[in-house]
DNA sequence: GTCCTCTTCC
DNA sequence: GGAAGAGGAC
């Protein structure tokens, strides 16, 4: 028995929009922890790994593990019937093929319920090992975003440097070539517009823009984005969601020694 | 060796936005005087020529005339990497195949540079007679764009004829005929309302209109528009660019005699 | 693929 | 509050 009541839900849709251009079935494990997704991206490139804790919800009730497997496209579209200010409710039963979802207006004038069919989804549990990354970077997600599309109008992949003045983003092209240096900034007025560069070690990273921009659709759940970069370890891109949890992206680097236009290694 | 800095930056989006529909590819040259471009547009059918004085940059430097072929869509790509508030820093080496720009946002917290590449374009470069125009008019640029934009949706051509009292557009299509009157307006309470009319002897000359609309993209960068007509030959349309320099087109008139559809004459 | 709406940024 | 870009619908 699984009952989980979610008065910010509009979240969900964020984390599912955020997402489901990246896989379109996945599965969503729930436990007593709360909610989560990992899954791999359609063509096996990135990784995704969401967490939502129980303790955000107002209620939350999950009597025993269960994983529910999703069309993301089909749960978008049932999230997309939620108005903006609803209260969301889930609900499923233990060994049910379906998950109920409930709106209620904030003035309660409108109640909807919409019962989504489940899937078999063979899941990939993979593993993400704790690293210690030797560069993070914390930066305005909107700017963040702003430079992956700028950038991806110029070339494909970009590489990222951390050093302990910023963060440089460069790429190039039949246009020719586009660099975008970010200074540490931990002293803006606004704490939105602060960057804050945490170094152990200088690292550069190549990575394909496409799944950058991709990872930056996330951009509406979070004021800032982490990335966390270790020497030819896969790079975390991290939106934390307000008091609730996560949604982290992970793509490999593209290594120098083999760039003949072989593209694409998997993480 | 060049160097400008200009701090209203994106005025040079706007001057790109405004022409890169016409001119795919053109010559920027620079020389102490300035920045300057003059092209055909792609059919040859109409001129166009900008220039940016000197002395609107902070700083400006151009040690020997220079000429810049580029590709107006990757330039428009560039700029438009540019923040709305950036200061642009152009810079070129006299034999170097390229141009950088520069971009610092104004918090000077993010800096970023763009390497152009230069390509070689065989530049017509067509002298404009200085012409003694019959009539000229002056009026909010917003308004003319949006004449322009209207009559477009009833004809093809426009009929503009300059009287003492005003001018009046005249269009006639398979929907029927518009005419537009804007009369002359020297006191309105703001100077964007006027509407001025300069006449030596009054004036009717018919265009293409899709010409017109298409300039009128430059209305962005001007609170009035100037078209100066002279009998058989070609309408000026000025956009005076604020303290800086102007970006003008020049469309030759349809000759009534010769009007079976035989379309488009080059000025 | 195009149009239209919605959101976001200015 | 308006315009431009992004996303959704037909």
């Amino acid at each position: 028995m699984l009952e989980a009541r979610l008065v910010q839900g509009s979240m969900l849709r964020k984390v599912v929009d955020a997402v489901k251009d990246l896989v379109s079935d996945a599965n969503i494990d729930v436990s007593s922890s709360g909610f989560s997704l990992q899954a791999m991206d359609t063509s096996h490139v990135s990784l995704i790994a969401m967490h939502l804790r129980a303790d955000a919800f107002e209620h939350f009730r999950c009597d025993r593990p269960m994983s529910m497997g999703m069309s993301l496209a089909n749960l978008a579209k049932v999230l997309k019937c939620a108005g903006s200010d609803d209260i969301v409710t889930l609900k499923a039963n233990d060994d049910g093929d379906t998950v109920t979802f409930m709106f209620e207006s904030p003035k309660e004038d409108r109640v909807s319920d919409f019962e989504l069919k489940l899937m078999d989804i063979d899941s990939e549990h993979l593993g993400i090992p704790d690293t210690d990354y030797c560069a993070t970077v914390t930066m305005p997600a909107g700017e963040y975003a702003r430079i992956c599309k700028d950038l991806s109008s110029i070339g494909d992949t970009v590489v990222i440097s951390a050093t302990k003045d910023g963060v440089k983003f460069t790429t190039s092209g039949d246009v020719g070539t586009a660099n975008v240096t970010v200074r540490q900034n931990t002293t803006a007025d606004k704490k939105e517009d602060q960057t804050i560069i945490d170094l152990k070690e200088p690292v550069a990273l190549t990575f394909a823009l496409r799944y950058l921009t991709s990872f930056a659709k996330a951009t509406p759940l979070a004021t800032h984005v982490t990335l966390s970069m270790t020497r030819e370890l896969p790079v975390m891109v991290e939106y934390a969601i307000q008091d609730m949890g996560h949604l982290r992206f992970y793509l490999a680097p593209k290594i120098e020694d083999e760039d003949m236009e072989g593209e694409d290694e998997a993480p």
